[in-house]
DNA sequence: CACTTGACCTGTCCGC
DNA sequence: TGCGGACAGGTCAAGT
């Protein structure tokens, strides 16, 4: 599910809604999902409070106070939804229609909180993981040393990010896009949705995109991804916030699983085609090879 | 080396 | 209805 916008909704979400939290009691079903020793659990993570909640790339970070911080990858189809306490009182909690149904089946970790409210972990596909390891730490994994820039930052400048692509002059430019190590967060949606933007055929090679449409790209995937967040990300399938609600980005999507509707921009018939191992959606009038 | 393909899992949808 | 196959928003390891 997740891409940068989604994962930026969720810690946004998780910041007012667990800093400050105090961690009572952790289980876990599965030891892909979640492989930490009931001894670094007891030491590190119970009784710690939680500090801050950051993201960097598709990667959420929970920070604790033990100086030790919950690394999360949500990848397909994980989500981290809290549940209130409050919600098993009164009507009209915003959580409310989430009591009862979590934890579920797809449910990989339930963390429950001093106050009992909980953070659930849940992902059907199993590709996510959770992993706790001293905050100093993190940046040392490999994903993070090789990981891109963040392009939504104020000094990301489009000189950069047009030299970051050019060093991968002979691969496509979808591929290039949803390389983490090129720029960080940029998923399926939100590439297909950017060339579209940009009017690039997603299957020509880097070497061959002129420096004006790179400009056009730089600001279609920034304004493309801003917006998304703005909506609260896409909900094409799991993905839901840390209060369980989806997002709406999906109702402003000009291509992404539109095929056979109308170009927004020239009004061709949109169309489905496979580009990077990847499904990949193209107006073919606006986006040529 | 740079780049592409399969694997990791479960669920859903589509055609027969 | 049942069943097989393709496919799903991400990332690695293994292959070319």
């Amino acid at each position: 599910m997740p891409e940068l916008p989604e994962v930026e909704t969720v810690k946004r979400g998780l910041n007012k809604l667990i800093v400050g939290k105090k961690i009572k009691f952790v289980a876990s079903d599965n030891a892909h999902s979640f492989p930490n020793s009931k001894a670094d659990v007891d030491s590190f993570l119970i009784k710690s409070e939680i500090t801050d909640v950051r993201r960097r790339a598709k990667v959420l970070m929970i920070d604790l106070s033990t100086s030790y911080t919950l690394v999360i990858h949500l990848k397909m189809t994980g989500q981290l939804v809290f549940v209130d306490n409050t919600s098993r009182f009164g009507a009209g909690h915003p959580n409310d229609s989430l009591v009862g149904l979590l934890p579920d089946k797809s449910t990989r970790v339930n963390i429950e909180f001093t106050d009992k409210s909980h953070l659930y972990f849940n992902d059907q596909r199993k590709f996510g993981w959770v992993r706790l390891m001293p905050t100093a730490e993190v940046p040392n994994i490999d994903f993070m040393k090789k990981v891109g820039p963040e392009p939504l930052e104020a000094d990301f400048k489009v000189d950069e990010f047009i030299g970051r692509f050019k060093r991968r002059s002979r691969t496509t430019i979808k591929a290039a896009l949803l390389d983490q190590a090129v720029i960080a967060g940029v998923g399926n949606i939100y590439a297909d949705e950017s060339l579209w933007g940009a009017a690039i055929h997603p299957s020509r090679l880097v070497g061959s995109i002129t420096d004006v449409e790179f400009k056009k790209l730089y600001t279609e995937v920034r304004s493309v991804m801003n917006l998304s967040i703005e909506k609260g990300g896409s909900t094409n399938r799991n993905y839901v916030n840390a209060e369980g609600k989806k997002g709406s980005y999906m109702d402003f999507a000009r291509v992404f699983c539109r095929e056979g509707l109308a170009c927004p921009r020239c009004g061709a018939e949109i169309v489905k085609i496979r580009v990077a191992g990847r499904g990949t959606h193209i107006c073919p009038v606006c986006q040529k090879i």
